[in-house]
DNA sequence: TCATCAACTGTACCTGCGGTACAGTAATTT
DNA sequence: AAATTACTGTACCGCAGGTACAGTTGATGA
């Protein structure tokens, strides 16, 4: 290999991370094993405590890399909606319609949401981890807000709805879609979620008359 | 104690069942140990393997009682409704307020659902125990569809909606009203969520405007 | 070229838990 | 009196997480 050794330990570490994350949505936290680990990636058990002191510091690794590029796939899905149409409203429409397409395009059923897979073994995790949480789930809830009150200048809403319960509406239909599709086995079913909250938004600001 | 000996096995039993649930939706299924169960019911491990053959025993009888009670559940609240208002549209929006209501009355934050926590640890449990949870949710959705179907034929929806990804709305928003609520530690987001489900119902159905 | 550091390996050991395998027992029902 | 229910008691196995720490290897920088 003529990579360098400074990437060798990054990927090392990456690589543990990789094979801990799907391990932990298929199976859960507790159930994920280091042996497990270390032997997916070809060390041995002291490696694995080189790159991190205990389970519990992987754990909240894997917690700030998933909220990390969650957030940046928000960023690039709604930047690119909004190159495609300035309107904040038809934006926000076509946002939502490429993240449901995405959500379509995957081979399998979405994989998991690491909050939802942490929520339910809370007990597991320190309080640092349930904090970046939580904070996690309230950006989104700021990031859906924001786009919502640009949306509600131009549309007033026809109905009366909280902007901030909106704004978690996104976030509930994700994760429990991502459920539905997983326990049902139908992949559908999230980016059909996705769709519904689509038209629902699109009622509030646009009223239910078809074109 | 004057209780008969029949009850007392079915009891112990059932309190056993009480401790795991509640274990489980804090901390997850394999991370919920026996020795902690007995330790609060207060009988021997022994005892425990009387009542379960083994911890996969236990995790199918638990979902075929909260998939019970959760059915139960469902059938008093709409029944109530109904007896409220016998058209299809207004009683489900009663039973959806009703069960906001309730929601929003628990002490706590919602304790969560076991279909959502197992869910998270397919890998732990057997075909048995995945093909339950996944008929548990299309139970659901089967219940839901019949309803709005009711409600679509004496309503015509205003907006071009599947009613199976309607019904399916259902149990997305209460499986991810739950995990917000957990993880943000805010028990409002639930009922919430619910209202918000109401709301759209309501506008697919009746059209936007007010009153 | 030599010391240093990152990225590991190797060995040894402790604890707790799930699970197995019985044999025994007290209270009740039949 | 026999059988059944609902357990207790004892003893044991293997695996996983975790701790502790000494040793190794290959690249880097002074």
């Amino acid at each position: 290999m003529t990579e360098p050794v400074r990437k060798k330990g990054s990927t090392t570490r990456a690589r543990l991370m990789d094979a801990a994350e799907m391990s932990i949505l298929d199976k859960g936290f507790a159930t994920t094993s280091i042996e497990e680990l270390i032997a997916e990636v070809g060390i041995t058990k002291s490696g694995f405590f080189y790159h991190f002191s205990d389970k519990g510091q992987l754990a909240k690794a894997l917690l700030e890399r998933y909220l990390e590029r969650e957030e940046a796939m928000f960023d690039e899905m709604f930047a690119r909606a909004r190159e495609l149409d300035e309107d904040p409203l038809h934006a926000f429409l076509i946002g939502l319609k490429l993240m449901s397409e995405m959500m379509a395009d995957l081979p399998e059923s979405h994989p998991g949401c690491l909050v939802a897979s942490y929520c339910y073994q809370e007990n597991m995790f320190n309080r640092d981890v349930r904090d970046l949480n939580r904070e996690g789930v309230l950006r989104w809830r700021k990031r859906f807000r924001d786009h919502l009150e640009a949306i509600a200048e131009r549309y007033p809403p026809r109905v009366d709805v909280d902007l901030d319960h909106l704004a978690d509406m996104f976030s509930a239909l994700a994760d429990g879609g991502i459920i539905l599709s997983k326990v049902v086995r139908d992949k559908e079913i999230l980016p059909q979620q996705l769709m519904l909250y689509r038209e629902f938004i699109r009622s509030i600001f646009l009223g239910i008359d078809r074109n």
